[in-house]
DNA sequence: TTCAATAGTTCATATCTCCTGAACTATTAA
DNA sequence: TTAATAGTTCAGGAGATATGAACTATTGAA
C-alpha cells in the first residue's frame, strides 16, 4: 500500500480545492470534518444524507480532498483519522473555503 | 434552437455553483466577466491563457456557468452578451463567489 | 504465532461525462 | 436571396467516475 500523499501549500490551487468540493458528497463531508466534535473516520461517512455509499467509493472521496489539500489523513490504529487542513491554509486558501462552508451550511439550514 | 434557460435565484445551489467553478477554463471566463471593462462575448474567449478552445466546447462552458447561476446571456444582434449575475445573488452566494475570484486572481498574480 | 475481525486501499471494468468536429439556427448586411 | 458571423446542438470517441472483489494493515484473542 503506497503511503498517502498530502501535497504541501504551495502545490495547492484554487482549481484543485473547487473540483474536489464540486461533488455533493465531498462538500458534506468537508464540512462536517469542520465541525470539531465530530466523528473523523471514514466509516461514519458510510451514510451520507440519505445516500449510502460503498467503502471503495468512499475511499476515493478521501483521497480527492486530500490530495487538493484540504484535508490531512493519519492511521491510528486500525482506522483512519481525517481533519481538515484549514489552519495551514491561512491567508491563502482559508477565507475562500470558510466561505463555501458558510454558504453551503446556511442552503442547508434553509432546505430544512 | 430553445430558448436559454437562467435559473431563479431560488434554484441556484452551492454545489451547482461549485461545480460550474471545477474548471480552470470556466473560473477563468467568470474572473475575466468580473471586470467590468471585458468584452462579454463568447468569441472573445476562443484563447484561455495559451489554450485555443473550439466554438462548441466554449458554448458548453457558458451554459454550465449560465446553468449554475453564475451568469445571464443575452442575444444582442449577432451576437451574446454575458455578464456575472452577482448583483442578483447579493448576500446568498455573493461573498463566496468574491472570495473565490479573490483567491483565484491572488493565485494568477502570484504564477506570474 | 496464527486466526479472525475491522478499516481502508487498490484494481478492473462498466457506466457516465466531457470534448470537439460537423451540421444547424439566428441575425445582420449586401 | 445570399453570404457572413456568432453561437447552439448533436453524435462519437476519449477520458473520468463509481463500485464489487480482492488485497493490505492493524489489533486482539486463542
Amino acid at each position: 500500500m503506497r503511503p498517502l500523499y498530502h501535497p504541501p501549500v504551495s502545490e495547492i490551487t484554487v482549481e484543485g480545492i473547487l473540483y474536489a468540493l464540486s461533488d455533493p458528497a465531498r462538500v458534506e463531508i468537508l464540512a462536517q470534518l469542520s465541525n470539531a466534535d465530530c466523528e473523523q473516520t471514514c466509516k461514519s461517512f458510510a451514510k451520507i444524507g440519505s445516500k449510502k455509499l460503498p467503502k471503495s467509493t468512499l475511499s476515493q472521496h478521501f483521497k480527492i480532498l486530500r490530495e487538493a489539500g484540504l484535508i490531512r489523513s493519519e492511521r491510528v490504529g486500525v482506522e483512519m483519522r481525517n481533519r481538515p487542513r484549514c489552519s495551514e491554509l491561512k491567508g491563502k486558501f482559508a477565507p475562500m473555503i470558510e466561505s463555501i462552508l458558510k454558504a453551503y451550511a446556511s442552503q442547508k439550514r434553509q432546505k430544512a
